[in-house]
RNA sequence: GCUCCCAUCGUCUAGAGGCCUAGGACACAUCCCUUUCACGGAUGCGGCAGGGGUUCGAAUCCCCUUGGGAGUACCA
């Protein structure tokens, strides 16, 4: 009992391995864009890569055909590269084991596939898929696991005759041995398949491309692959896979199968539940700072217990054993949390660049790079995601401001403010514009000046005439930022 | 159906038989700060799915039940 304990915690190979044998992969299929999933997939396998000095390999798995397609392949570079997650060797950057493209490795499978028909692991299948399907209805309704008949194992060379005369193209299929299958899982602990319930699966389509199964691994073998991180939807693939490397004699990688990210119902996170793709949520403003953190956070956390760390953090801090088994939910109010702190944290000016595509329908070009930066810094408290930022700063920009009828009644049109407003016009002649201390002074001054009204009173008079609104940025700033003109000309536009 | 995985506050999680009266974060509520919203600070709310074992002692180990998830393709 002590003994299954030790060995989930700890990994026992690592230790007989230098550095540079550690090599892992994200080999995603161009058939979408970069899904979170996926993304934190990459993103642990780059993490334990730059934790242990080892080598972060991107793979496209492009082998199907009809749903591959380029624009998805460089939605996948672009995320990856937006995440900061910088691939060792990829289709893109090359690398000594490449190409890094299943579609360009074709031939390759092809070879390995004839060598497991050599040796007596594969053979070819000849069945339609009509005859597939009765099989597996019999199955079903005999109450049976599904498996294989074999009976292509057995074909006589006259029935392969006549399925050639037919124009069938045949398949290969892998020759399951019967055992029990069994390997240590990383995060998952001892598992055990018995392969009586795999039948023979395929492993080359009957279109000369490989199956999923067939070309991960002759992939993994040939790129030298030392561990599989990857979700735990693909377990049951595992078996299977193992069988295929003990075929060619192959060393196996270790397995670390992580839980799957569920959308807030537990089902499988989709398009129905709103934004799936990284590009989709950087769209929306949250930065890729804060959704790499984020989503470190699903399925992994730090012996520190401290939840925000930037990557470098991170890579230093991470290791396989503290990756949970069990499936985490994507709720969107940590993440906005999140996204919030690093908006408040992040360097002005940097936040000012980010900032900028969701400011293109002002003209910016009134306000020095400097005044931009200030105006940034006073709005940025209250963003959740970028893109708030738009309808926040609209009074910065034009002659005018919109005031509702509502704000109107209860703030402007009454007689405090009225009595404030006029008076406000007179400090304005001896406002210093140009410092924003003074300003704040001398408006502390008028707050005092103004009793018996409340300071509130005072303060939402010109909040409201000056921005339509009775929140906002700090007034004394919004001063600075408008200017004397038209604080001036909208306080007197305010007055009736 | 069959096989496998998983199970701690609403959510993410800490937890490796005694450090647990189960800790932290988000969310929520209240209060404080304050020219507003917010930010920040404080406090509160809230959980070991259920049942059996093992043990002096169980969130932790074992079994069953229940619930969730995945796989069962010439998709990846």
């Amino acid at each position: 009992m002590l003994l299954i304990k030790y060995e989930k915690h700890s990994i026992l190979s690592e230790k007989k391995m230098t550095n540079n044998d550690i090599r892992v992969r994200i080999a995603p299929s161009p058939t979408g864009n970069l899904h979170v999933g996926t993304a934190r997939t990459a993103l642990f396998n780059y993490l334990f890569a730059k934790n242990m000095g080892g080598k972060f390999i991107l793979r496209i798995e492009d082998t199907d055909i009809e749903r591959s397609k380029e624009e998805y392949t460089q939605n996948i570079y672009d995320s990856l590269k937006a995440m900061g997650l910088q691939w060792d060797e990829g289709p893109d950057v090359g690398g000594k084991y490449g190409p890094y493209k299943q579609s360009d490795r074709l031939d390759l499978y092809n070879e390995f596939a004839q060598k497991l028909v050599a040796s007596g692991h594969a053979y070819e299948g000849w069945c339609t898929q009509e005859e597939l399907e009765a099989e597996k209805e019999i199955a079903q309704v005999e109450k049976n696991p599904y498996v294989y008949s074999k009976k292509c194992l057995t074909a006589t060379p006259e029935q392969i005759e006549t399925y050639k005369k037919e124009d069938r193209k045949p398949i290969l299929r892998f020759k399951v041995p019967d055992k029990k299958v069994q390997f240590n899982d990383l995060v998952k602990g001892n598992l055990e398949f018995d392969t009586s319930l795999i039948g023979d699966f395929a492993i080359m389509k009957s279109n000369g491309t490989p199956t999923y199964n067939f070309a991960v691994v002759v992939d993994d073998i040939q790129m030298k692959m030392s561990h599989i991180i990857r979700g735990e939807d693909h377990i049951s693939n595992t078996a299977r896979q193992i069988l295929i490397y003990e075929a060619f004699g192959a060393k196996i990688p270790e397995f670390a199968h992580v839980g799957m990210i569920l959308a807030p119902d537990r089902s499988k996170l989709s398009k129905r539940h709103g934004a799936t793709a990284v590009s989709e949520f950087i769209q929306q403003g949250y930065l890729p700072e804060a959704f790499v953190n984020f989503i470190t956070l699903l399925g992994w956390s730090p012996a520190d217990g401290e939840e925000i760390k930037p990557l470098d953090d991170i890579i230093k801090a991470f290791s396989i054993d503290r990756i949970s088994s069990s499936p985490a939910v994507f709720e969107f109010d940590k993440l906005n949390w999140m996204n919030g702190q690093y908006i408040r944290h992040m360097d002005v000016k940097e936040l000012t660049q980010r900032v900028k595509p969701y400011l293109t329908k002002y003209d910016l070009s009134q306000y020095s790079e400097e005044q931009l930066n200030y105006l940034v810094e006073i709005v940025r408290e209250p963003l959740t995601v970028l893109g708030d930022i738009t309808d926040s700063v609209s009074y910065f920009f034009g002659e005018n401001v919109n005031i509702d009828d509502e704000i109107k009644s209860t703030v402007i049109d009454t007689p405090e403010t009225q009595q404030v407003l006029p008076k406000f016009i007179e400090l304005c002649e001896t406002l210093d514009f140009s410092n924003v201390e003074k300003i704040h002074e001398q408006l502390d001054e008028f707050r005092q000046a103004m009793k018996p009204l409340k300071p509130k009173q005072t303060m939402w008079a010109i909040r409201a005439a000056l921005t339509g609104l009775t929140r906002g940025a700090d007034i004394g700033s919004v001063i600075y930022l408008l200017g004397k003109e038209r604080v001036i000309s909208r306080v007197q536009k305010a007055i009736k």
